[in-house]
DNA sequence: CTAGGACCTGACGTCAACGTAAGGTTCAAG
DNA sequence: CTTGAACCTTACGTTGACGTCAGGTCCTAG
């Protein structure tokens, strides 16, 4: 598969496909005349990364964290980053939670105050 | 208040500080000699713009935020703008909650892997 | 009254995750 | 064999939330 059809079925640009393989994160064989060539699996590794991406993890993470997607963790090192970066994610969803409980706080009192 | 003592009890930068002044998020008196005097507020709002960069939103949807927070939202538009950012906030913990539960799934094969 | 810490205003630097433009190549169709 | 879409590399532009440096002012303790 070509990186365009990658794009269309993964909902993501030309270029952030080629920003995502030049992070190391992202890989492909190369055509007879030099064109990326993707698998099948591709498109779900990039649909991964949007979900990574949207919980606040950087590409730096998410090259660190692939090993231990792909293979299992193996290392105490890379273990520990698992857990540092769940604890991140819980906090995350933490202060979302407040933020949402304030607007909902505001909703209501918005709605109250409808003419 | 000068702004070393909010940036301090705030937690955040001196730059920060001015920085949310510049952005019209947060305001200050000026002192005989030029400098900025903040009341005790300050410092409550300040940790408030902290949860909400958390939670991802920018200075520019905290700015259309305040007056909400301040004086109860008024305007139909103001009250489907809050209701725009709740959904997105929910989104984003949907998010998170998908990337958590991966998050276990990979530390838990990890403990299995453990030597 | 003087030292030095806190403060001031520009203004340029940074970093991530791409966007976008330039200039050239490859591929599929007719 | 030509055309036009899709692809390539290189490289500069963008946005947000500050960091940092320069060069000058203010405030407070001794």
């Amino acid at each position: 598969m070509r990186i365009g059809e990658v794009a269309r079925r993964s909902g993501v640009s030309v270029r952030a496909l080629r920003y995502y393989e030049e992070q190391g994160i992202l890989s492909s064989e190369r055509g007879p005349g030099g064109q990326r060539e993707f698998d099948e699996g591709a498109v779900d590794r990039v649909r991964l990364f949007q979900q990574f991406y949207a919980a606040g993890l950087s590409s730096r993470r998410i090259a660190e964290l692939l090993p231990c997607v792909e293979t299992g963790a193996t290392s105490a090192e890379q273990r520990a980053m698992l857990v540092r970066e769940r604890a991140r994610i819980v906090e995350r969803i933490d202060a979302l939670d407040t933020v949402l409980a304030r607007m909902d706080d505001l909703i209501l009192a918005a709605a109250d105050h409808t003419d």
